[in-house]
DNA sequence: CGGCCAAATGAACGACCGTTCAGGGGCAGT
DNA sequence: ACTGCCCCTGAACGGTCGTTCATTTGGCCG
């Protein structure tokens, strides 16, 4: 047995052959986003891609300069967007910490339910990105947290959060950690076809993160 | 540029040429972990493997029948150890719900803790398995959740949980997701160098854990 | 010392990778 | 009708992949 690309729980046929209507960059991008959540970057080849928009792999490059910077690419979009959205949440949400809080939680799992395609490629991929174009996604990532630890810090300020300690100290990163990482992976697992809805889902994490750092009523 | 494998926030030198001490077959488990966890397994050729424990590729096959095989065997056996151990300290926490969910949360998180580099694969890389042997580890990890579950429904019923709801209904198994999902993670983040010891994150994801089901004092 | 066999070697195989590039079609402006 | 430009095609390039296999190694038993 010496064939390759077994490649995640065996999808098989990319099947599309007739050409996207959409202009070629845009069809492309929609290709790549389909192809890397349900197969993973490295697996995914540039004929893949191509094929699945009804173009052929030479084409690729008209548009962009490598397969890495397509991933870039897709990854910064949505990242981007990402944080515009969680800074307006919060902006939006008035000064009551607790408020400001919700809003982001609302506003960030909405979004790993309902786009779960480009949340997953997001959080998943990254790692294939190369040095140099991995950092400002980490920075951006960084920038999303430092909003959760603030709002923390804030709500204990006010004295209206008491969250839990670690080892003596209150270790706000930490806890910001904790939340981010149970409000990315939705996207890992939701699937719009179930009994519970997007609004569900919010509810449902705002109320444990408001329980979990200790806010009052 | 037509190189491949820039691999993973590119890292580069294998580096080990001497033999390493111990049975051949531990020698390539070791390291193949290390190197899936800090490459990915896509990325990681048979060649790489081999020669970080000082043999040449054709000798894996005297081992395992194949690189597939081999992560199946890797992923296999660390997590059948969680699963065997989150069930042991659930028996022996008593009858108590939230010395049960505390007991759990504390195995589970130090372990996410102190085994980082196993704990990223076998989370990590499931999906490069083939759909036969995906599905063994599939079963642990839904009999996992099952025990959190089991704990909640426990702490319902007994009064002592009162865990928010989701669209009107109570989620137990969104909750427990939930949950698994933030201390599963603190395998990707948490560093043994910080000022936080794992005796800490293990308190402090219990508190979290017990503040967001609601269980009383 | 000779025979045995599990284990390791390293060349070889067939396949596929990301990327390049010469060639060509279609359509705007003149 | 001609030019120029954009975009696409598909063969080709140099390289790496997982796996196989004939051959060699090296330790143990008699």
């Amino acid at each position: 047995m010496t064939k390759r690309k077994p490649a995640r729980t065996e999808v098989v046929a990319p099947a599309v052959v007739e050409r996207d209507q959409r202009p070629p960059i845009e069809a492309i991008r929609a290709a790549a986003f389909q192809q890397f959540a349900e197969r993973g970057y490295p697996v995914v080849t540039v004929r893949d891609i191509m094929k699945a928009c009804g173009l052929t792999q030479g084409a690729l490059y008209n548009h962009f300069k490598s397969k890495d910077e397509l991933l870039h690419d897709i990854i910064a979009s949505t990242q981007g967007e990402l944080e515009r959205l969680c800074q307006q949440a919060v902006a939006e949400a008035g000064g009551d910490p607790r408020a400001k809080l919700a809003a982001f939680v609302r506003v960030y799992v909405m979004r790993h339910c309902r786009l779960r395609v480009e949340a997953l490629v997001a959080n998943r991929e990254i790692g294939w990105l190369d040095a140099g174009r991995v950092a400002d996604i980490r920075r951006s990532r960084r920038a999303i947290r430092g909003i959760v630890v603030g709002i923390l810090a804030q709500g204990v300020e006010d004295g209206l959060f008491d969250p839990p300690l670690a080892g003596g100290r209150r270790d706000l990163k930490a806890i910001a950690m904790a939340l981010l990482d149970q409000w990315t992976h939705v996207s890992m697992w939701y699937g719009p076809g179930g009994e519970i809805t997007e609004e569900d889902m919010a509810r449902l994490y705002a109320d444990m993160a408001l329980r979990a750092v200790g806010a009052r009523p």
